[in-house]
DNA sequence: TATGCGTGGGT
DNA sequence: TACCCAAGCAT
């Protein structure tokens, strides 16, 4: 163990440029950030991790509406646990990949059950909820509770490939070596370290994106480092697309969507109209019942789960 | 570590 | 128009 001493004079703790990086972030989101209600002062823990869930692969756009009505029926986690996890599966609607809502359920449980309700505000109970990763535990663990964590999501590691490293884009897979990066970006100061970890990632959703950057707008320009190389072109093995027509993907996507706007349990027969191809459409139904998504009743017909 | 997992808007 | 891709997680 090799105990860092803070200095006795105010000797500077960081290089400047690093300081400088801070202010010009922190001034821009200020003056830019989105007006979102999970990050309005009275959002509570548990709205902030239901929107983390919920922007997991999932647009602003198409979760706001989603946010809104999910808070309204179930302000606490307590509300939601004390349902039947279909009803999760419902309301979760079309935000895609269900097994969130499914997720979420079960992590309202396990916060009612094992945390006394409240959403628990240490990273390593949040990373032990279903669902909550790595980044969302960080997530959590900033916004809501106000620590220093490196929460690196995809808009972070675009910012940090771009802005530091000087690359068009990040690497296939989260790496060590980002990771350190984030770190070593992180504000000492906890409250400072909040607000950066909230302000990096608005800088990659709306100035720092994928396809098009805007980089008349983005306060780093002079001293970004990918634009100071040039804008090199991204160097690397290029990113498989989403398959997606007539795959496994579709097809489950089809028959819980039935199920979901379905007052009570489906015919099979109903289901078997989703999809021709017999054996593709029975081996999704199965998936679905072995993933909880869906429950098989005696009687032949399905259902969202009911337990 | 690579893969499977939904959905729909933007370019 | 066909991709591209959007605050990841679990296995």
């Amino acid at each position: 163990m090799t105990p860092r001493r803070a200095p006795a004079t105010p000797t500077p703790t960081r290089p400047a440029p690093v300081a400088d990086l801070h202010e010009r972030v922190l001034t821009w989101y200020d003056a830019h950030a989105r007006d979102l209600p999970w990050r309005a002062p009275g959002c509570s823990p548990w709205g902030v991790l239901v929107s983390e869930v919920m922007l997991q692969q999932t647009p602003v756009a198409r979760v706001l509406p989603r946010w809104e009505a999910w808070l309204a029926r179930w302000p606490a986690p307590g509300d939601l646990a004390a349902e039947p996890p279909g009803e999760a599966v419902r309301m979760w609607d079309r935000l895609g990949y269900p097994r969130r809502a499914l997720r979420l359920h079960a992590a309202a449980v396990a916060i009612r059950d094992e945390h006394g309700g409240r959403v628990p505000d240490d990273h390593a109970r949040l990373l032990a909820l279903p669902g909550v990763g790595t980044y969302t535990a960080a997530a959590v663990a900033s916004f809501a509770f106000g620590q220093r964590h490196a929460v690196v999501d995809t808009n972070v590691r675009r910012v940090h490939a771009r802005a530091v490293t000087g690359a068009a884009e990040p690497a296939a897979a989260l790496t060590a070596a980002e990771n350190r990066l984030a770190v070593e970006l992180l504000p000492e100061d906890e409250g400072t370290a909040a607000r950066w970890a909230v302000a990096v990632m608005e800088l990659g959703a709306l100035v720092c994106t994928a396809r098009a950057p805007r980089c008349d707008a983005c306060p780093l320009l002079d001293r970004c480092a990918w634009v100071l190389a040039g804008r090199p072109a991204h160097t690397g093995p290029v990113r498989r697309g989403q398959a997606w027509a007539g795959t496994d993907r579709q097809v489950r996507g089809k028959l819980l969507a039935v199920l979901r706007e379905s007052a009570g349990p489906v015919e099979a027969a109903v289901l078997a109209g989703c999809w021709a191809d017999a054996a593709q459409r029975e081996r999704c139904l199965d998936g679905l019942v072995a993933d909880g998504l869906v429950e098989p009743l005696d009687d032949g017909r399905f259902t969202l789960p009911r337990s």
